[in-house]
DNA sequence: CCTGAACATTGAACCAGTTCAATAAATTGG
DNA sequence: CCAATTTATTGAACTGGTTCAATGTTCAGG
């Protein structure tokens, strides 16, 4: 049950034994059916959520009704809209399951509980953010520099099993483009090929 | 030369004189000419930076040589590049002064002392990175889902004295578009109005 | 195992923003 | 204060990706 998460924790940090089971004590077990709404624009997030289990998207839904995802989170990420959850304001995201999952649950208080009893988790935390920083930094820099063609490519490359278990125009969705483009898209690489180089 | 930051840092948590006073020691000020470059491609990055005055610029040159402003940071902001300074690894960015700048410079060593000696700091310099990631999430929703227009009103709307400060196809480059276009979108919008609603 | 709904493909017309090239204006420093 | 350089504007031709509409495919649930 915990040990995905404990193992998670303890490469950031090192930890006693009752340190984590008093973390582990701290978060909650859920189990959550597919395609089920985990937050909606509006509502204030309240929870940081581990998956042990699953595939969970968030998603934008902007002005004129597009849909532009911004995460798949799979075993061993967390999902959350930080922003919403710290600063207790509404989000403007969505955040759905895509298959039946299992996640352990912080809530805003708990996680003041945790920081508060074992402060060593500020830097367990600090770090995590850190990491989704640098790593919407770097999406940023994709995608304005890249083609869509490259951002597919890197895309499978970087996410292998994800086109195997989410349906293809939500990675439009969150690529950047229409479903329409990314089936061009496709039909281009798996004909022309489209090596050169 | 501290009262600034002192302010900055007080505004997350709550320090004790003496603490603050720490904090003072560990800062080094230094004064950077205009267009100076702070950090480089290849470099890692020594350095987390306050600025008490001046104008420093973030930027990206791509494989194809187009130049990507990240970030325009002034008075009362932060610079850096995190991932390169947390992980000692090589940067992708370059850091470069717009004007004669004084900033309050944190090593990764002084910093470790800093955390260590007084761990509230992990607390300021959590919520200092998560300030930064919501931030650049509303830019990376705004890149993908508004147009030119949009783009550049907001950001006149948001950072009004940059303009002023910096030359234009820097602001180009920042909304992820070319220097002509931005002119073009200038012109039409002093013309036209464009204020359709 | 069948049916409806969700998903994927394809083509034609279209458009927001780019590129290139030429000219004009502003800034800077010697 | 002038020359050199950097910055901004404008127009014409172009392109990567969109939109719309029609057709084909897959898959989950009753």
């Amino acid at each position: 049950m915990f040990s995905l998460i404990n193992e998670h924790i303890n490469r950031c940090v090192d930890f006693t034994g009752a340190e984590i089971q008093r973390f582990n004590e701290l978060l909650v077990v859920k189990h959550i059916p597919k395609k089920t709404l985990m937050l909606q624009e509006g509502e204030v997030c309240n929870f940081e959520a581990y998956i042990n289990k699953g595939c969970i998207r968030t998603y934008y839904i902007d002005p004129k009704g597009v849909e532009i995802t911004l995460q798949f989170a799979i075993e061993d990420w967390w999902v959350s809209d930080i922003g919403s959850f710290h600063e207790r304001k509404a989000s403007k995201l969505f955040i759905q399951t895509l298959e039946p999952s299992e996640v352990l649950l912080l809530s805003p208080e708990t996680k003041e509980k945790l920081l508060h009893e074992i402060p060593k988790f500020e830097r367990v935390f600090r770090l995590m953010i850190q990491k989704n920083l640098t790593r919407l930094q770097d999406r940023f820099l994709q995608t304005v520099t890249t083609t869509a063609v490259e951002k597919y490519l890197d895309f499978i490359d970087r996410y292998p099993t994800i086109p195997q278990r989410v349906p293809q125009h939500y990675i439009a969705s969150y690529l950047g483009f229409s479903p329409e483009f990314l089936s061009k898209v496709r039909t281009r690489l798996s004909k022309g090929q489209d090596v050169h180089e």
